[in-house]
DNA sequence: CTATGCTTTTGAAACGTTTGCAATAGCCAG
DNA sequence: CTGGCTATTGCAAACGTTTCAAAAGCATAG
């Protein structure tokens, strides 16, 4: 037999659905006896508390909301996957279960993460895709919901709490690498949309280059829109057949690296030994890829780990100081980048 | 002014609270202008109707759950991100959203799915990696909870409703055209967990060449487990290395198919002139891996929102006949097959 | 002016839980 | 044996919604 509610559990046991409720909570004021008694009844019997009633009495769903982007028809990344499943992870030590809602289309986004949240669907949220300025930070902290973002915005302003990978650090560490290796012309393939971390990057290249302070370092840069692949082939080809083709290129994430090392292959261009390619992502694809993209691991699951345990500690502590968090990608040295051509 | 809940709102309209709760709901029986006059305000106020107030009442949670498959540190695939986009796609034109419960270890996986179920957090679930035999159907079967399987038991008994790729189908497809050109000595790279596609495909392939009748064709069968990257690559070179290497190799999923084109080129063998490699899932990485692996789309994504729109139905309907649906993969030929060696 | 029938609106119960407050039982000291 | 204290337990309200049954409004017919 199964009990599937506090009241049929209280009467097998002859007790009021108060105790039992307390009971099961764990409160001292019950006697140590009857909270066993009734922890093992509860266990015997399969019951279950049902989350809506628990939801609606005590205003906390037990849940973390994710709005799932829109994607277009391709998605070639394991982006998502691993980002669900480092949210998993970090939820369930928790207890608390994720709630994924679909935007049908880009526009809907907001609407669709205004309504989990006032709908009670979800205690807090995670952001991730952060753009320069980002409507959805404003709304949630202009409710003060709680959320933490994967990814910062342009300007910081109030205070939130996000975790971001430094993808200014990985990008000033490319370049060092691949000075010292010779290369002096240098190329990024970046992308038109504003997102914060485009900027960050780009920054760390530029910080870098200045910290180096050598005069025959030059940096080209070449911008497509993110999802337009056609775009992205013309711009790279554009970088590759110019007069001054750099001998390293940087992609902004591995999928733009990805495509420089297949337009060189088409161009007849030698990676390593003509071009070096360095991303940033480390997809499963970038180790398949020939001869093996160097890149840095941005290592999403953990990061999403994370993220879900800062999420339990706002929502839970309610925090008055922003909890910030900046991972430091690791290099994957691969076999796309080497000397410059020229040097031994 | 924001109104939180029906109360707020029916006061500001001087109404009751139910007639507004049946304005909002479209019922005939309220006075047409007094449904626009609710709708508006309704708008206005950004009145959100609260799930778990609603769900209590109604029983049902407007929510699709979905455990989620512990996984090991390294997920090649896109596999998980592409399944949830689509279930995502199938259910917001129904207005449901999807939960995910992650399961701490895989014995847990069971437990995690009842409780989900008994809490009531969810009106459906969907289940995927079916084994031949599945606790998780019998359970579900048994308590006639809604669901729609990713995927067949190898005995589907009493029925249920499921989604499956027809891997037979495709192998035997992949028999035919490496037939056709000249090959005769198979190899076949399969798993050593019990899941049902293997057999599935196994027997697709079987079939073929049974119906091909031709008794120079040989089928060699390595096995390994799953997830030993270890042992695969080992069963791999057995096969590579044997005294009669066959001259096209089948994977049971892209994987497999992956690891013998990277054993195959360590061996020195050339792809595909020495040995043809066809897999089945279309992973990004296969696009990338050198010659171009050839395999079968098993549309994950479409296969997802299909699914999710059978749950949708099944829980509004309750079918008493199974729906069943097997989808067609599609071949993406690339690189990674040719005419058998000594062919012209 | 009342009875009738129709349209429109409303009061109140119910869903299953948590929790403030009150009640009861048990025990010791006076 | 009684009063008072503490350790347990229970009553009842509340959370925000849906829905049944019934009331109110209102026009038309008798």
């Amino acid at each position: 037999m199964r009990a599937k509610t506090l009241k049929e559990l209280a009467e097998t046991l002859g007790l009021s659905i108060t105790t039992v409720s307390r009971a099961l909570a764990g409160h001292e004021q019950i006697a140590l006896k009857t909270r066993q008694r009734v922890a093992e009844a509860a266990r015997a019997y399969g019951y279950v508390p049902n989350t809506a009633a628990r939801a609606l009495v005590s205003g906390r769903s037990g849940f973390v909301g994710f709005v799932l982007p829109v994607r277009g028809p391709n998605l070639v990344d394991s982006f998502l996957g691993e980002f669900i499943t480092g949210l998993g992870e970090g939820l369930v030590a928790h207890g608390s279960d994720l709630i994924l809602a679909t935007a049908a289309e880009p526009q809907a986004e907001l609407a669709v993460l205004r309504h989990v949240v006032e709908s009670g669907r979800a205690d807090g949220v995670v952001l991730n895709r952060i753009a320069e300025v980002d409507e959805r930070v404003r709304y949630l902290s202009g409710r003060s919901f709680p959320f933490v973002a994967h990814g910062r915005l342009l300007d910081d302003g109030d205070g939130y709490h996000w975790l971001d990978t430094d993808g200014a650090r990985a990008f000033g560490e490319a370049f060092d690498m691949l000075y010292e290796l010779g290369h002096r012309r240098f190329g990024l393939v970046t992308i038109s949309e504003p997102m914060t971390f485009r900027h960050l990057r780009q920054d760390g290249l530029d910080a870098a280059i200045a910290r180096r302070g050598d005069p025959e370092v030059t940096l080209e840069v070449a911008t497509a829109p993110r999802f337009d692949r056609e775009a992205r082939i013309e711009a790279v080809n554009r970088m590759l057949c110019g007069p001054e083709r750099p001998t390293a290129i940087i992609g902004l994430f591995d999928e733009l690296a990805l495509t420089v090392m297949e337009e060189a292959a088409r161009a007849g261009l030698s990676v390593p030994d003509e071009l070096s390619v360095v991303g940033f992502d480390n997809l499963a694809a970038s180790a398949y890829a020939p001869p093996g993209l160097t890149t840095f691991d941005a290592s999403i699951r953990r990061a999403a780990r994370e993220i879900a345990g800062m999420l339990v500690q706002v929502i839970e502590n309610r925090p008055d100081q922003p909890l910030t968090r900046l991972i430091r990608p690791t290099l994957v040295a691969r076999g796309s980048h080497g000397p410059a051509p020229g040097e031994s």
